[in-house]
DNA sequence: TACCAGGCTCCTT
DNA sequence: AAGGAGCATGGT
């Protein structure tokens, strides 16, 4: 028999804010229909989470508890991380703003298609195209469609993504749906740490470096990692009054200044600061 | 209208 | 190993 329950009530807010959660560019799959209010995609499952002054409330179908209760990280002690952050670079400041972020534990699939998908491009446009991708191939849910599987995805050609507008993505989504579908094993990676899991998914077609730790830090929640994007290239001039184009030596130096058990948790308070 | 976006691939040195 | 051109598209 399974659990019956069909929603979540949190109401010690200090370590919970949907808005902080969904905001902070980790979740493309979300939108808002109220004031606090908002729908939630994942795999094929959907939740709602309405949040006022006093108490955040996810409601989702029966038998997900347990998937919801994974997904918004309700394990995990975030005043403990905030505390163990706050007197680092920059981050007395960021986890005040960002205080109500949680990392999630997303997908690794609709993960690694999402970020693909994310390079070199603005997040509402990332938004459009991943929505367009599921309405086509996503299994039909009655009201709404779920994320496409591998199979899904590697039955279609790049000419398929080019009209879903992907533009030159187009191309590593159809190679990289192709080999997921044909056995790469994206579970296994989890075992790996930072350096090799990283070199593991840059393998795939479309996954650079800050794409895999995207992928590592949302869908692996590993935090020896660090997302090197244009805004962490400004975050680094902040900290170190250095100018730099050079990912890799930024990610590398970030990382130790940050430690590599927490780094990606401070990443995220620092790029939500700093993009706004 | 230009510039830019949660960068990557591929070709030169 | 390191550097740089080229890239599709649409938001601002």
């Amino acid at each position: 028999m399974s659990d019956k329950t069909n929603s979540i009530i949190i109401t010690d807010l200090k370590d919970f804010d949907i808005r902080h959660i969904l905001d902070c560019g980790q979740i493309f799959r979300y939108y808002a229909i109220d004031e606090g209010k908002y729908v939630v995609h994942t795999r094929d499952k959907r939740c709602i989470v309405q949040q006022s002054a006093n108490e955040a409330i996810i409601t989702f179908g029966e038998g997900e508890k347990e998937y919801f209760w994974k997904f918004f990280d309700l394990d995990n002690d975030y005043s403990a991380i905030k505390n163990a952050l706050k007197n680092k670079p920059l981050l007395s400041q960021a986890i005040d703003y960002g205080h109500g972020i949680r990392i999630l534990n997303q997908d690794k699939w609709e993960t690694l298609i999402s970020f693909i998908i994310s390079a070199n491009n603005h997040i509402p446009r990332i938004k459009g195209i991943i929505h367009r991708l599921c309405d086509a191939l996503g299994e039909d849910k009655g009201d709404y469609h779920a994320f496409p599987t591998p199979q899904a995805m590697a039955s279609v050609d790049e000419e398929f993504y080019a009209k879903l507008g992907a533009g030159y993505r187009a191309k590593y989504l159809a190679c990289t749906a192709r080999k997921v579908a044909d056995g790469f094993d994206l579970e296994s990676i989890s075992a790996l740490d930072g350096i090799q899991a990283n070199k593991k998914l840059c393998t795939l077609m479309g996954v650079g470096s800050k794409v895999a730790d995207c992928i590592l830090l949302f869908a692996y929640h590993k935090q020896d990692v660090f997302p090197v994007d244009t805004w962490i290239k400004k975050v680094y001039t902040d900290i170190t009054g250095k100018v730099s184009d050079d990912a890799k030596t930024i990610r590398k130096e970030l990382l130790d200044i940050y430690g590599d058990d927490m780094a990606g948790y401070a990443q995220q308070y620092l790029f939500f600061n700093k993009r706004g």
